[in-house]
DNA sequence: TCAAGACTGTCGAGAACACGACACTCACGC
DNA sequence: GCGTGAGTGTCGTGTTCTCGACAGTCTTGA
């Protein structure tokens, strides 16, 4: 399993045709948002669409003590608040940038009437939302069944197939934060893996250094959420 | 919080528009369903849609070496298959009847047909969809941050709520498959549950002698569901 | 240049749960 | 009534992760 092609352009925004693309462009504004940036908290009503080109934003269920824990990401392949396409809704999640990114936003009314003329475009948020909901039920499994240095494994796969670099700017402390487990849980992963040889880091950056050797300590859990995003959205 | 009134019919239905109701009804055909049956396995193609009029389906995503977790539930409140009314769809889930069912079951085809036409259930099928992604990306965080014994009670109180009874038959082993823990475990939190008055159970049988309690022990994941159902669908 | 703060390393006690093994007992069909 | 199998009780070992504490180190800004 190679890594994808890192995407220039959100490739949501690519398949749709031409016609359809044109109505939703007029709308589009091309931003960069630097990391640690909030878009939503939990019943924000969601009033933008952020269609990443380059990077990822997490979406991350609170909890009444304050935790955050990431249930799922969207990048290049996805849409943050999406479903508001279809009808007006309040986020049920916080959702963070975690790179910096760069996205085209569209206002949540305007896109809305995008959709209203565009089947394509209908389509395409039906197949999102699908994928999305799949991300989410999969990630319930591996939060039950699977061991921290997987699911560490699994986020940095996820995090490097969305970015164009091998350098992922992340602290333990957040790392520890979206994988619910305590920060020195997380120390002790990244040694153990600094020590194999699959990656090297410092103060706040991860290097990933053995792709390949990353994919084989990581649980099936990242395989199957990617083919069902390729499945649904041929991304 | 009480229990709501266990519902004679299902509540997805009883929200449609009578027109749009009428649509629908002229296929529906009413059904029972013993405990166990299987109704989906992942990649089958969804060809009915079921709404449950008393009783619970469980959504389980399979790993590859044969474990099977929940990742969320489909009782009175909501329907199992219902984005299959928007467009063709596989399962992500395998999904298994949970308690003995009584439900109302139509043709994924036909569903479609009246979605089609009637606004009213173009509504309801995003808000549900909506619901239960919101009832995954809670079991997420739940299952990564929560004991065992909270969500045993989460378990029991969310099968509670869609059944007429105050006896859940099913068995340690069964519910350790659903919780993604050992069979020993289970048994070790039931005994204590036990001895505590909150249960009483028997071979493959439990009893809810105290739910008050349930709810004082369940972790706060059993509200928020609850709560996002309420508010996206009013049941 | 220095202080403050953010980030990481490490330690140790303890809880929670995994995992395998085996005995027991209840229910059901023959 | 009896055997069989499914379901439960229990034990013990071992691992994983929690949780609190504190020391060390890098970075940044005043």
């Amino acid at each position: 399993m190679q890594r994808p092609v890192p995407l220039a352009q959100n490739s949501l925004l690519e398949a749709l045709p031409p016609s359809d693309y044109a109505l939703v462009a007029q709308n589009l504004v091309q931003i960069e948002l630097e990391r640690g940036r909030l878009l939503y908290d939990p019943g924000d009503p969601i009033d933008h669409v952020y269609f990443p080109h380059d990077g990822v934003v997490s979406l991350m269920t609170l909890m009444e003590n304050g935790a955050a824990i990431e249930s799922a990401t969207i990048g290049p392949e996805g849409a943050l608040g999406l479903m508001a396409a279809v009808a007006p809704r309040l986020s049920l999640s916080r959702a963070i940038v975690q790179t910096p990114l760069r996205a085209a936003r569209i206002g949540a009314e305007r896109l809305h009437e995008v959709w209203d003329r565009s089947p394509a475009l209908r389509d395409l948020v039906d197949r999102h939302t699908e994928a999305l909901y799949g991300h989410a039920i999969q990630s319930v499994a591996c939060n039950a069944l699977h061991s921290v240095e997987a699911r560490f494994c699994r986020w940095l796969l996820t995090c490097h197939d969305r970015i164009s670099t091998d350098t992922v700017a992340l602290t333990q402390e957040f790392l520890a934060d979206m994988l619910g487990v305590q920060r020195t849980t997380v120390t002790a992963v990244a040694r153990s893996l600094q020590e194999k040889g699959v990656i090297r880091y410092r103060r706040g950056v991860v290097d990933i250094v053995d792709r390949q050797a990353l994919q084989g300590l990581t649980c099936e859990c990242y395989g199957v959420i990617r083919n069902t995003y390729t499945r649904l959205l041929g991304a």
